[in-house]
DNA sequence: AATGAATGAGTATTCATTCAT
DNA sequence: GATGAATGAATACTCATTCAT
């Protein structure tokens, strides 16, 4: 069998087993078990434990980042389209591969010094990303000038949350489109100037009358 | 000595030493060095390291609880002070306990299924205060009819991950004052019926004119 | 149990194992197994495999020392019954001990640049003592002037193939004595000016004829 | 490729990673690096890592015979001359090949049972011919009747400690040469008789002399 | 003949838990 | 109650050897 395929069995079924049963009751055994190969396979592609996880890692920090390579920051009268498709991108992300995301928020945040780092890295790219939007549109005045470094946190400390209750936990039914609705809306109107409140009301109208067709 | 002050010593150095390293890098060995006792003196008061942890877990979630049975729900004419100081009570809980916030937020929620359903329960539990609160003032015709339940979680969320990144990583510099001012306007703003909006500003200013002096 | 008596117990499978196997060959399974103790109790005395064996050598390395320092080098009327007798004490030990030396010869000299430098130290020591021995009897015109330390080594040399000859590979049948009595004759020959060969010769015969009183 | 080229690549960097890093360190890894051929090459040629090793053995052996069998043992009155010479045509051998040395000195003579008996067969027609010599010597009435046997390993003890001490640790500065004259020395005054003991120091001046034009 | 991916037995080490004193 | 020596199950990792291509 091919190299690189092999390696990436190996890690499908890494992924697999470290989001089931978490990083530490997770067993090389489990994984080459997992992947129907000797245990000294998975030594020829990975050099330990933490090396597989270090790649999973990789793959989710490389894939996040070309999706917000890929977002567009330069048309701010698209206000709250751009917003929500943006944010939507990079849930879709997650929602596609809910293991890797599971590993990530369960294990890797505070697993060591080097995998808190990787995520260190991930959630300050997002922060960023969230920070360049928010003083875009304070500098244009649509927005009243909360810091924006707090508002992006918050927004991302509560979309984690709505993930993990609803993704990993199960706690919560709603869709991720009403999820996202009501999240947008909150903050949107949490930043907004009042004097555009009317206009961002229209906005959100025009928007929600779209999404059924979309 | 007695018996309830040594349960309560190991009981304390065992929270240091999950704060320290984490629940699995933890052993019972480090917990017995902290609290200078020997080995099997620990297995006198618990029966196995699941079980201080557990017990940890049980006292935080004790004490949460007293709070927020405390916390009155009967005057929704103070709005903006009355949630501060409710929040702010809370969140006093966590300040003064960081160990005790560290092992909740790092460890406990994923750990296995019997503490993380003992997470979930007081996690309920501020949520449910939370949804009231929202539930309430919406009801009053104050707040705008966002779905409550999202609302609370959004809430938690952002207050979790200020508290993950101010406290433990130490990513953010500002004060928890800032941090729950920043906070509460933007849910606040976010929330708040446009009808209100100037009442709720003139609230904001005098509760800011007041702070010094408190 | 003293935990003094257990520490000598495992030191003393560990020796008999590393003597009986060599050291690669030799587990720690096969230490425990000897010394009827569980695998972890090994490991609260040494923190390793090689930590036993530098152990071993350490005690080998103090006796040896403590042996050596016993030796007077400040009668040199005494010619050939002060390293006679010298060269037995040395050999005693090794004697006594044949494990020791199994492990010292066999394992210790080219096992890791740790081990070595203790057996080159050892060496060293010995050299130092016959370069000693062998200067002052220089300086006393009655050796001829060959290079002190080539002699010295040659010697530990001799030494060390007829140990390993005899005790170790059971090539050679003659006994210390006799071995020790060539030994003495052809260095001594080979090193003492002529002038002094007939009283050589003398002090041979008389030691010669008390030693079986001896 | 020629068959018989490959094995001796394979035969070549088999001695080289043996004599680097010995025969328990060393792997087949290490060998099929060096040779810069295929992991499974290497069992086309060698049936295992012993095998190898062994394979090198019989190669010191055979070429050791060859050049014990071209020293003759019949013109006793060349005395000197002709035990320098041989001893320095064996000598040579181990000089040439510093790598085969080390390995047969470090890690042949205690690794299992076979390779001790090939060692020991080497050593024993070593021992055998200095005994030839000494019998031979001494029936002459030049050399005491000291134990030949003794004598033979006596000298091959010192020998192989000078090897080792010079050549694989760097422990001692003096030439090759340098040591040859003090070990001939030592052993030929320690072993001639008296009455020949000027004829004994003739010799050597003469051979001295000769030296620098050889 | 040559390759190199795959194998899996073997081994040192850790650590929560027990129990004789 | 207190001790701490003893336990042994559990586990990551290595490496000589095989074998399908």
């Amino acid at each position: 069998m091919e190299p690189t395929e092999r390696r990436r069995e190996l890690l499908l079924a890494a992924k697999k087993v470290f989001a089931d049963k978490g990083y530490h009751a997770a067993g090389v055994a489990d994984i080459v078990a997992t992947a129907d190969v000797a245990r000294g396979t998975f030594y020829l592609y990975f050099k330990s434990k933490r090396d597989v996880f270090a790649a999973l890692l990789d793959h989710v920090f490389q894939s996040l980042m070309e999706r917000l390579r890929a977002i567009p920051l330069d048309q701010p009268e698209q206000i709250l389209k751009g917003l929500i498709d943006n944010v939507a991108l990079v849930e879709a992300f997650f929602e596609e591969d809910t293991e890797h995301a599971q590993i990530i928020i369960r294990e890797a945040m505070f697993l060591d010094e080097d995998s808190s780092r990787r995520v260190d890295e991930m959630r300050k790219a997002l922060v960023e990303y969230l920070v360049g939007v928010v003083t875009q549109w304070q500098e244009a005045g649509i927005l009243r000038p909360l810091a924006p470094e707090l508002v992006a946190h918050a927004f991302l400390g509560a979309w984690r949350e709505f993930f993990e209750q609803r993704v990993i936990l199960g706690n919560i039914t709603a869709t991720s489109e009403e999820i996202l609705e009501n999240l947008i809306q909150l903050f949107l109107f949490g930043l907004i100037d009042p004097k555009f409140f009317d206009l961002a009301a229209d906005h959100l109208r025009e928007i929600g009358e779209e999404e059924p067709n979309a």
